[in-house]
DNA sequence: CTGGTCACCTGGAAGC
DNA sequence: TGCTTCCAGGTGACCA
């Protein structure tokens, strides 16, 4: 489910469980996510967490050592991954329950059913490195223009929905938010990019910022329910415009949504709204 | 740079 | 009921 709304809204809500706690133990029951996991429990043990933050859909999670020595685990959830925090004692582990942190008061617990999820130890810092250097802009960096984002858009010669899922101009929106920031702006997720306006390119980011922050905010709502003790999961009750409703009726001008196949993944848009 | 395919993995829903 | 097929919110590798 984890697009960037989702990733950020884990981050809120584990952030006051892990900071400025020492991770007394990892258990890892998996073998390997997308990439093995291998020396990573004795890599962790003992640490601190001084910070989680977040870049794109990535978590990354700021350790140091007792000895003052810093660490970065980048982790990211995947398709179907989500974290969960348990009082002590947390429930025995389910089978796609993959890794535990155990801190002195909580548990933080990583279900991936699909294990396409991730988790990668640096011991340097990992922002000028391998999956977060190559990432665009955050939509919500406040050096980041609408102007920008418009003149980088219009140097790509692909369909618009497949460069914002891309992600190498601005991270966050997958699969559901940039079908649903399309419609907003009332852009076809067809049209090449290079070939819209820089005016409607720049409502586009205006379009993606406040799909982004008000899927933030609903699930912002959840949280209590995210960090419950009887724990119910941080997944939204999203209510789309767009995307899942094929057939179904738009609701600013009741067409019918269609729904189109592109780079091999779904595509919700009204055709009567979105040029 | 672009566009297409495949692969990673499990499970739920729909079709027959 | 049971089997098959399709589909799922992500990424990265490989190929033309």
């Amino acid at each position: 489910m984890p697009e960037l709304p989702e990733v950020e809204v884990t981050r809120m809500g584990l952030a006051p469980f892990v900071e400025g706690k020492v991770l007394r133990k990892a258990v890892i029951r998996v073998q390997r996510l997308r990439s093995p996991v291998g020396e990573l429990a004795q890599k962790l043990d003992a640490k601190t967490v001084l910070q989680l933050s977040r870049r794109g859909k990535y978590l990354v999670w700021h350790f140091v050592d007792a000895q003052g020595v810093k660490g970065w685990l980048v982790t990211h959830l995947g398709m179907s991954g989500y974290w969960r925090v348990w009082q002590l004692p947390a429930p025995e582990p389910g089978v796609h329950e993959h890794v535990d942190f155990v801190f002195d008061d909580c548990l933080v617990r990583l279900t991936d059913v699909r294990r396409f999820g991730d988790m990668r130890w640096f011991d340097d810092d990992p922002f000028g490195q391998k999956p977060l250097a190559d990432l665009g802009w955050e939509p919500f960096d406040a050096n980041v223009t609408a102007e920008m984002f418009a003149r980088a858009m219009r140097a790509k010669r692909r369909p618009v929905k497949e460069v914002l899922m891309a992600g190498d101009v601005v991270v966050g929106c997958g699969n559901i938010y940039s079908s649903e920031s399309l419609f907003l702006a009332g852009i076809h997720p067809a049209r090449t990019a290079s070939r819209i306006s820089e005016k409607r390119l720049s409502a586009l980011f205006g379009a993606i910022q406040s799909v982004l922050s008000q899927a933030i905010d609903a699930g912002g709502s959840t949280l209590r329910d995210f960090h419950g003790v009887d724990g119910v999961d941080g997944y939204f009750a999203l209510r789309t415009n767009v995307y899942g409703r094929e057939g179904e009726l738009c609701r600013k001008c009741g067409s019918p949504i269609k729904r189109i196949v592109q780079a091999g993944r779904s595509t919700f848009y009204c055709p009567k709204c979105q040029k």
